[in-house]
DNA sequence: ACCATCGTTCGGCGGCGGCCGAAGTATCGC
DNA sequence: GCGATACTTCGGCCGCCGCCGAACGATGGT
């Protein structure tokens, strides 16, 4: 039909399990050199060449160099978006990691890390959770901003308001979280909370993974903010 | 990584061509047939059996077996969710669809159908807008259902309370159309409107696809409860 | 009982694609 | 310049998988 052979080829970007891999690396929404996606799916710099230039092609990562390395990142929230929505849809049994690097890793992940652009993990939909039971946000009829939720960003958090609406991505949305099995804040308004919680130094990355953590300063904030106090 | 693999899997099994056309077919809704399905792909029905088994093992389809048929559908209102968020990452060249038959076909598409459980083409956007404009929907901060658009379904619509609350689907959602670029009502609320739609005979079925239009005591009401008169 | 229809299983063919290593090109630091 | 590092291109190997036709159940109609 119209568009299955559409379909089926973006699917095969990420039908193998490298490709799979690397996609999900860059969930973290920052950009990787071709040499650190190698050694991260333990495949030869030459498998990984190819598996980098198929993803480009196909849309779903952009590429920048900068002298002997090349960079790779997503292309587009839209990308998140969508491999989001595919892990979400992974309700298959989740062999647990073997071997306690692994597990401890896993449970800073499950703690808080970012999704894309935005907050994930416990921390995300303690958030999110705080921000709905304080009126910001409305997930009654669906995951929608309030106005109050819309003036309590621009004008506590000193978001600029033209800086909420990029494009035609949507202003708030609900995002399907794969350790929490919640929703947490996703949208242009989940990425400038973000942004301005790692701006203000209230979270901070853990080593050079996605995983984050408040900072004594962050945890203030968001009790003075939110009333979050049990954030472990 | 944890779930690479699980995710290559999945992706897998929508990227063959075949299967993709087989689960785009079934984005309608209905429940087809192995041999319908296999006419309608172009492939020996031993080919197509193939498929179904690889389709109904990684869980995107349930089968019923009804006599010498063997009846399938999507498992589930989140594998359709699932495809949708697929088919709406395709913002690639859309080579137009050759020959007359296509383009009517086509062109009845446009302007309604059912996508999975709900309301899609100019028809599904036109209802979100009416909604929308009547206060039943709330678009600006995100997508949700208002309280007044709650009452409109249960009270004005007759639809039951419990029926909206369904494992934990969401109540209102947006969906990108992919023909019309906006979104529409999706998730429970959406499904309720289609069932009760078709149920009061406002809209059917063209033919045996899923195309449907509005009935003319459908135009009545639809201008009636939402002012909604031009839907061609 | 018989045939028609629907679906399945099996074997075999052919091609796509993922993997690597070796050789080649670009860039950086000294 | 020179070596080291980062990446790419190329060729070849191998396994997976999509396709079909033919033969084989299974069901329903007559």
């Amino acid at each position: 039909m119209i568009s299955a052979s559409n379909l089926a080829s973006l699917a095969g970007l990420l039908a193998d399990e490298t490709r799979a891999a690397i996609c999900l690396a860059l969930l973290d929404g920052r950009a990787w050199t071709a040499g650190e996606l190698a050694a991260h799916t333990r495949v030869a710099p030459s498998t990984a060449t190819g598996h980098l230039h198929r993803l480009v092609d196909g849309g779903l990562l952009v590429q920048r160099r900068q002298g002997r390395h090349r960079y790779v990142q997503l292309a587009d929230p839209s990308v998140a978006h969508l491999l989001e929505s595919l892990v979400a849809g992974l309700d298959l049994r989740p062999a647990p990691p073997r071997g306690l690097r692994a597990a401890t890793a896993s449970a800073a992940l499950r703690r808080g890390r970012t999704c894309y652009d935005h907050l994930a993990g416990r921390l995300g939909v303690a958030v999110t959770d705080a921000m709905t039971g304080a009126g910001l946000l409305d997930q009654r009829g669906g995951f929608a901003l309030t106005p109050a939720g819309l003036g309590w960003l621009t004008e506590t958090l000193g978001v600029r308001p033209a800086a909420l609406r990029s494009g035609n991505r949507p202003l708030a949305r609900g995002c399907l979280d794969w350790t929490e099995r919640r929703q947490h804040l996703a949208g242009s308004a989940g990425a400038r909370l973000c942004e301005t919680f790692l701006g203000n130094g209230w979270i901070a990355r853990i080593g050079s993974g996605r995983a984050v953590r408040p900072t004594p300063s962050g945890r203030a904030a968001l009790r003075d903010l939110l009333g979050l106090t049990d954030l472990d």
